[in-house]
DNA sequence: ATATAGTTCTTCTCA
DNA sequence: AGAACTATAT
């Protein structure tokens, strides 16, 4: 989606044109065989590897060669060579109606059509017939959510599915959970989001229970059985409710692939299909490439396996290690290894730390961008030390006009970033955030969600459990009570006919049902308000944007009631009507949202504008594929990076060191790795001291230190231990401080 | 019987 | 800062 304040790629000039622009404004062009122009040649930037990926196999273009594999390292310039290609594709007259290109987060997507466009457009003279056609760019997910709605009917889907997110996912399954009495039982059964997260790598990784939980989830192996049955219940409640969460926009997508009849039809559509970040796939994932094209021809996968960072999510580096010998004759493979984003020590220092990891492509990223600055490894007391020592240095650039935007501050997690947070703050430097917890994932924001994703879907229970809880006096019982009078009247009434049909009849059935329902005494007040919002909102009695303010204005005195904060939430609740009204329809909005929530706050509730100055704090994970001039990573410390969660086995240290890689190579031209000798315990009971005594990462070892410039923070005084007349000077203004406060009693 | 206020435990990173 | 469970008020 389209979010005005997220403009990450901040190395970058501003995005002038955008997508959308671009397609209004086009007039009705033809996408007919362009013939090459006589621009000079506009490849000529690209060094050879770059352009030996860009021309590979695209003599002909009606004629794929087969699959290829680019390695590219960090600051290689792998976006501008995957967008170079596409437009070479079209620029030698391929259909960009037929390009399926798949990055991995919607920001990405849309910043590589951007450039297509732009490319493309310089090469061909105009670039009105690009905009018109690349219209198959996306996340895995978002393309694989635009296929199922294409292809429902066939697949016995209903095409009004709507999507849950982790957290609506997660209160399914504890539905299921309840329903099964797993709730019950003498000792405690994994949280909801521990079922989910084990049922979600099961999907993904296409292992089975008993490995994942031997492997990831070892406290869990007692319950195998009743997960099992609890998993079995969630996908039934699922297919019933025409409810999928994000595995299944993958495992439908596969599934269907997979599906002779399909099959055909499916990879026919694309001639081409481009792969960004390919080294955070899953088995999952690299079984649809697969399966949409089985030789190998027109496949094009970019990534670099030592930013491998996603495994927790299924991701395995074996996708991209393995992937050449999927064909035969094997992929080609280009490897890009001049890197144009960091100085030589940083460089230096960053392939020093990922040259330990055991299996990888060997490539050897150089520059020619010469610096007598080796990174900084900074030492400081605590994390308050860590924090002002940011402040003091992102300010000192800042002062030497470096703005705050080519600044940033990465971390392993996202509450790593809080006592930060607060002297930012306090210091008045506005900065945007990225990860952690999401605008989505408030109360507020999902209640009035909840209320449109019930009338988009009547049958989505977690939804219309959520909602009638909103009114006082009806809880989970009452709730329970209300659904089940829903499903049943849908049950006797709208069994016959399509799915289509079907939905609208149990929507009608909300509306009904939810009128003769005796609501509780309690509820008596608001009992009516609640079902003609529901009726207009299920018959859709008001046209899309208005409808949104609506339900907005219905859930205000309920927000009032619940919440001490009110007037902070409402603004948010305001805020998004505005972005509501940019999307053509209610279940365009839905869908978007869900797949790619802002991922963007800030320290205020308004978001800074665009063309304001902030500091970036960003989890590592989200600052995949960005750069910035000064880059400072948090906690350089053992049982942060790597997590003490996360050091079980061989590879997921090695997964630990590729994310410090990761970090490290997102500077361009200073980088500071801020080590704080305290490292407080991250489950921090309020002003609780639970620390522990930090070391070094151990992916800085010794011998490594000399790429590095270690200092202590502060600055040691030249006499450290004070002085006896000081001494008594501190004695002295100790015994007047505590006169003084006997003195306010007085 | 049911809703809600209070108490203890939590794994992180994300589409 | 939640979520899961327990105790109490309606």
């Amino acid at each position: 989606m389209d979010i005005q304040y997220a403009s990450p790629s901040l190395s970058d000039p501003p995005i002038v044109l955008s997508v959308a622009d671009s397609l209004s404004s086009s007039p009705s062009a033809a996408t007919g065989s362009p013939e090459p122009t006589a621009a000079a040649d506009w490849l000529a930037k690209l060094n050879d590897a770059q352009r030996e990926a860009v021309e590979y196999g695209t003599e002909d273009v009606s004629h794929p060669a087969g699959a290829l594999l680019v390695i590219a390292g960090a600051g290689s310039g792998k976006t501008n060579t995957l967008a170079h290609r596409v437009a070479n594709l079209v620029v030698k007259g391929a259909d960009p109606r037929r390009i399926l290109l798949l990055t991995f987060s919607r920001r990405a997507a849309l910043e590589m059509t951007r450039r297509v466009i732009r490319i493309a457009g310089a090469a061909l003279g105009s670039r009105a017939a690009l905009a018109q056609g690349l219209t198959w760019s996306g996340t895995f997910h978002s393309v694989g959510a635009r296929l199922l709605r294409e292809y429902a009917d066939l697949i016995g889907l209903s095409p009004t599915f709507t999507i849950n997110d982790r957290e609506d996912s997660a209160d399914l399954m504890n539905l299921v959970r309840h329903e099964l009495g797993l709730s019950a039982k003498e000792r405690r059964f994994p949280s909801k989001s521990a079922c989910f997260a084990i049922y979600s790598r099961v999907v993904n990784t296409g292992a089975s229970l008993a490995d994942v939980l031997n492997g990831a989830f070892p406290w869990c192996r007692e319950w195998e059985a009743d997960l099992r049955a609890l998993f079995a219940a969630y996908v039934d409640a699922k297919q019933k409710q025409s409810v999928l969460d994000y595995d299944d926009l993958l495992l439908y997508w596969s599934h269907m692939a997979a599906e002779p009849a399909i099959a055909a039809d499916l990879s026919g559509r694309f001639d081409h299909v481009l792969v960004d970040e390919y080294q955070d796939t899953n088995r999952l994932q690299a079984s649809i490439l697969l399966a949409l094209k089985p030789d190998g021809r027109g496949l094009t996968v970019v990534g670099d396996d030592a930013q491998s960072i996603y495994s927790f999510r299924g991701a395995t580096v074996r996708n991209i290690l393995d992937f050449p010998a999927h064909f035969d004759p094997p992929a080609k493979q280009v490897t890009l290894e001049r890197n144009y984003r960091s100085t030589q020590p940083i460089l230096e220092a960053s392939n020093a730390v990922i040259g330990f990891a055991s299996e990888r492509y060997t490539k050897n990223l150089w520059t020619d961008k010469a610096s007598a600055q080796r990174p900084h490894l900074v030492t400081v007391a605590d994390d308050a030390d860590q924090a002002r020592y940011i402040v003091e240095q992102v300010l000192a650039a800042r002062e030497a006009g470096m703005k705050l935007k080519a600044q940033a501050v990465l971390f392993r997690a996202a509450h790593h970033s809080a006592t930060l947070e607060i002297e930012l703050t306090r210091r008045n430097i506005p900065f945007v955030k990225f990860g952690g917890l999401k605008f989505l994932d408030s109360v507020h924001v999902k209640d009035v969600l909840a209320v449109l994703r019930w009338a988009e879907n009547p049958r989505d229970r977690v939804a219309g459990f959520r909602v009638v809880q909103l009114l006082p006096g009806v809880g989970p019982a009452t709730a329970a009570r209300v659904l089940d009078d829903i499903a049943s009247r849908a049950g006797t009434s709208g069994s016959a006919g399509g799915t289509m049909d079907a939905a609208h009849g149990v929507s009608h059935c909300t509306a009904n049902a939810l009128a003769a329902f005796a609501p509780p005494a309690r509820a008596l007040e608001d009992w009516h308000p609640f079902v003609a919002l529901m009726s207009s909102v299920c018959a859709r009695q008001t046209p899309w944007p208005a409808e949104f303010e609506m339900v907005r204005r219905w859930y205000e005195p309920h927000l009032e009631r619940n919440h001490e904060d009110a007037s902070i939430r409402q603004a948010d609740l305001v805020q998004m009507e505005s972005i509501a009204g940019t999307y053509a329809s209610r279940e365009r909005f839905l869908t978007e949202l869900t797949l790619d929530p802002p991922d963007a706050t800030s320290d205020e509730s308004g978001v800074p504008l665009i063309d304001e100055d902030y500091l970036i704090l960003s989890t590592i994970h989200s600052a995949k594929g960005q750069e910035w001039r000064n880059v400072f990573v948090l906690n350089g410390v053992d049982g942060c990076i790597p997590s003490d969660l996360g050091t079980g086995s061989e590879e997921e240290i090695d997964e630990e060191r590729r994310l410090l890689y990761v970090a490290m190579t997102r500077a361009k031209e200073d980088l500071h790795i801020v080590m704080p000798q305290r490292f407080y315990i991250h489950n921090q009971t309020h002003l609780g001291d639970r620390h522990v005594w930090a070391s070094r990462t151990r992916f800085i070892a010794p011998h490594l230190l000399p790429l590095f410039d270690s200092h202590a923070w502060p600055p040691a005084p030249v006499a450290a231990a004070p002085t006896s007349a000081g001494l008594a000077a501190a004695a002295q203004a100790k015994i007047e401080i505590a006169a003084k406060l006997r003195k306010m009693w007085d």
